[in-house]
DNA sequence: TTTAGATAGTGTTAAATATACACTAAGTAA
DNA sequence: TTACTTAGTGTATATTTAACACTATCTAAA
């Protein structure tokens, strides 16, 4: 089966590791011989062209699976990107000649991003170097792919203000330190202990296991679970629209 | 300058009439002669294809002018459509067969939604039909587009809980009841006067203008208008990730 | 000019939620 | 046994929500 050659997925996969939002990236390099320094070397986005008879939903699966192996991974589709110059530096052509795209071409990416626990997977791609970047220290990126990043972190956290999705970048047993942690750290903000505990006592979609967090060196905290089941169930439709 | 053949905008027009959502749609017809039922006749949202050297955005805001004659509406791209089988069943391809494209050709439509008061604008467009529908009796349309309205439905409501654009909808001045119809007929439910116009006032960027209503056979309302530049200045981050 | 009709506009109380704030409990390691 | 580390908890005040009904002001018609 053929690649499509002008509709391609790029996925932002933030990965949090209990300290920090990470975003998955890819090396790209550029070389003429095995002892010259390389044309062209940097990061991207971890994309790829969709299938001729792929939906863009199944790429964007299937281009986390190969990253990370894991399937059923939080993925939404944010926006797309389609300027006619997004693909016109020099560095890009270059790299498309290469690689044997027509550099013409007026190339569609459909952007979706991607949440999960670092400590759920090891990264091994084979190919190409695949590693974590703490998103704030992400530097200049192939591609569109700074711009992409930027509006991937503003749609991400604009839905986390409305919808629990903050569970989806914690383990799936997480403690309410745990919890609170994801929400400062992304927000960049702090709260008071007890009256984050007190809001998340009210989600009946918090769900305590009998089970409490061990290996550490201190007293051990109670393990919670997120069922979107009951979050599903029991959700009121709210409005805001106000300051 | 050319359209591109594989990349098109689809925009919902939604038009509020102070009494209810309607969406704006055109007319596909399909004549063999004058004389003999057309073969083809339905409707179909508002979209054309983009130029090679125009930004989707650009293309938006040229679709909806052409339709409305109106600039600086608000706009917003809330989704992509690109499924293989989109544009694969029968009426479909007789129109692309018979308006002069590839029927094979996987198109990517790229989905905004428009709003605006009905009040603002006179229809009036070359060539086609032009018609507002109300939202909830729009029938089968052509291609894909019950699917790309519903999504327009879901995102339009989705923002509209948690930001100010509500007032899109309606007339540069309006009254307090006239907002709290809006809410009220896009989310199918109904408020306390009382506690929406307390709510409101809290409200800094809901400014009240040294006018009245006029030409109403009863006690005249007071206007106001929204101000963005307010509403930038004075919003602050809040959380519900709760129930 | 009076009256009927229509919508505008307003206040209070009780319950729920948000905010601010500091100490004790339970485990591990030395 | 002690020191260290993080978990876990309650109270008082301010703000917000929710439920609820009457008076004010205009036009049009009698």
């Amino acid at each position: 089966m053929e690649l499509n050659p002008y509709i391609s997925v790029d996925c932002v996969v933030f990965g949090y590791d209990s300290e920090k939002l990470n975003v998955l990236l890819v090396n790209r390099t550029l070389s003429d011989s095995e002892d010259t320094p390389p044309l062209l070397s940097d990061y991207t986005l971890t994309g790829n062209h969709v299938y001729e008879n792929e939906t863009v939903e199944a790429a964007a699966n299937r281009i986390v699976f190969d990253l990370t192996g894991l399937e059923n991974i939080y993925l939404e589709q944010f926006k797309t990107f389609a300027d006619p110059d997004r693909l016109t530096n020099a560095k890009d052509q270059l790299w498309l000649q290469s690689i044997g795209r027509d550099p013409e071409l007026r190339v569609v990416s459909i952007g979706f991003f991607a949440l999960l626990s670092t400590s759920d997977i090891t990264l091994e791609w084979k190919g190409r170097e695949v590693k974590w970047v703490p998103a704030k220290e992400v530097g200049a990126l192939g591609f569109d792919h700074n711009h992409i990043l930027e509006e991937a972190l503003k749609a991400m956290r604009n839905k986390m203000k409305h919808e629990p999705i903050g569970f989806e970048l914690l383990p799936h047993k997480f403690t309410l330190t745990q919890l609170q942690t994801v929400y400062e750290r992304i927000f960049d903000t702090t709260f008071d202990k007890r009256n984050f505990r007190k809001k998340v006592n009210r989600m009946k979609y918090v769900v305590p296991l009998n089970e409490k967090q061990t290996g550490v060196s201190h007293k051990p905290a109670q393990l919670y679970m997120f069922s979107r089941d009951v979050y599903e169930k029991t959700k009121t439709e709210q409005f805001d629209f106000i300051v």
